[in-house]
DNA sequence: GCGCACTACGTACGGTGTACGTAACTAGGA
DNA sequence: TCCTAGTTACGTACACCGTACGTAGTGCGC
């Protein structure tokens, strides 16, 4: 009816290739592997169309040609990094098996740790984010639950994946980022904090800061959390909140 | 020893106010309310320095005066939001008190839909995050439980209502922002996963999407999300898997 | 009253995403 | 077989971004 409209649709959706025309220089795989290359090396805002095609060796508005929008590029970058979860025939222990799903997606996005900042950003149904997907749901047959129930597990399990390790990597990245030594950092965090937490109006801050000092263990607290998650959805029998050593 | 490094502190451990010279235009309130007034009328990509010094009526350097960094602005719009908690005396009940937290972030992070964005980037003890935090704990004195615990509750509720409304509110920009009618759009993607679902790779996804036809009650699936992340703290009579009418 | 720390702000630099125009190329239909 | 339409390639240009730097004016503390 209208003019064509500018390409708004969802970068899955058009085809790589068309037929006319010269060979195309580059796959989407080629792009997505330049980008998360650049990223991992130097962070996600050195991902620019301009760096990306310097990287892949082409004039800049070549990269339009694949990447209709920037915002598609990081789709690219997600589904890529999507791909590097290994799949295995599930072991019958859907726990077991959601356990070490997690575990595997949060070595990922320490591995790339651009993932947790562009997963909301993105369409969520890219080509390995459907293997993925459907790799849980089969880890997830000996599970009596009807299957909406199950996309919410696996949803809410992922996004506290991807908060969590969002809080991991925000930590290490303020301490990393300082002009400053670790320890001058700490110092000037302590002492606002506890000017802040000195002044009376915190009282169950205050205790709470007393009781916990000392380095945290993330690895248990992860652990925590998935068990926590996890249980929500189980119908077995009840362990108990789990106390634990804490 | 080396010469003064350049600005690294957190902003909150800097004084407002030193003394010395003119008076100041402007506090960190009017800064932070300009800001938030710009980033929910416009969206968050509209936030910049000279967009926001404009809005107050000052030139794109003053700003810099009183906001060392843009990162410094981000913090000071996710402390003024947080500002907007109502915090009530405790009940007694903490199960129906951090319910009532939890439905009044999802209510403020949709009157502010560039929060979730912000939240992760952000130093997480501003004056008003140190009050939310406070407000919980004592929501939270009738549960026994180290403080340990309690405030890894509070995270998990943050982090999960957080991913949650980050994902509600994706869906629907998305449906927003489109040169297309939501039908055409619909009908694309729809087109798309069917072709990819109808292929036969995905056979559980395929079986869910069946089965789940039609829109999804976003205010239940909330509602249930919250009631697994707080029965994992629950030491109380186990209610059972709460299978719910879905 | 003096000096200095602070506020205010214009200019400028190097970066960004991307609209647009042009030239080369190649596959499909006549 | 040739023609033509659709693609690829890419340089130029524009508007906007964060912010380093320099300069001028202001008012508190000594």
């Amino acid at each position: 009816m209208a003019g064509r409209a500018a390409v708004p649709e969802v970068i899955w959706a058009r085809p790589e290739r068309t037929g006319r025309g010269p060979k195309p220089a580059f796959t989407r795989a080629d792009i997505a592997a330049a980008a998360v290359r650049i990223a991992d090396a130097q962070g996600l805002d050195a991902v620019s169309m301009r760096h990306v095609a310097a990287e892949l060796g082409c004039g800049t508005m070549s990269l339009y040609n694949y990447v209709p929008r920037k915002e598609d590029l990081y789709e690219l970058m997600v589904d890529a990094a999507s791909g590097e979860h290994e799949l295995w025939e599930p072991t019958g222990d859907w726990r077991a098996d959601m356990l070490h799903v997690a575990h595997q997606t949060r070595e990922l996005m320490h591995r790339h740790p651009w993932m947790p900042r562009l997963m909301s950003g993105v369409y969520g149904f890219s080509p390995n984010a459907l293997r993925y997907l459907e790799h849980c749901l089969a880890c997830l047959d000996p599970l009596d639950a009807p299957s909406g129930t199950k996309v919410e597990l696996i949803a809410m399990l992922n996004g506290c994946v991807t908060v969590y390790v969002s809080n991991e990597l925000a930590t290490a990245e303020r301490a990393r980022s300082l002009p400053w030594s670790q320890e001058q950092e700490t110092a000037v965090r302590i002492a606002y904090l506890g000017s802040q937490v000195a002044s009376g109006a915190y009282p169950r801050l205050a205790a709470s800061f007393m009781e916990d000092a000392g380095p945290i263990d993330l690895e248990a607290v992860f652990q925590r959390m998935l068990g926590r998650v996890l249980d929500g959805f189980d119908p077995g029998p009840r362990p108990g909140p789990r106390p634990g050593p804490r």
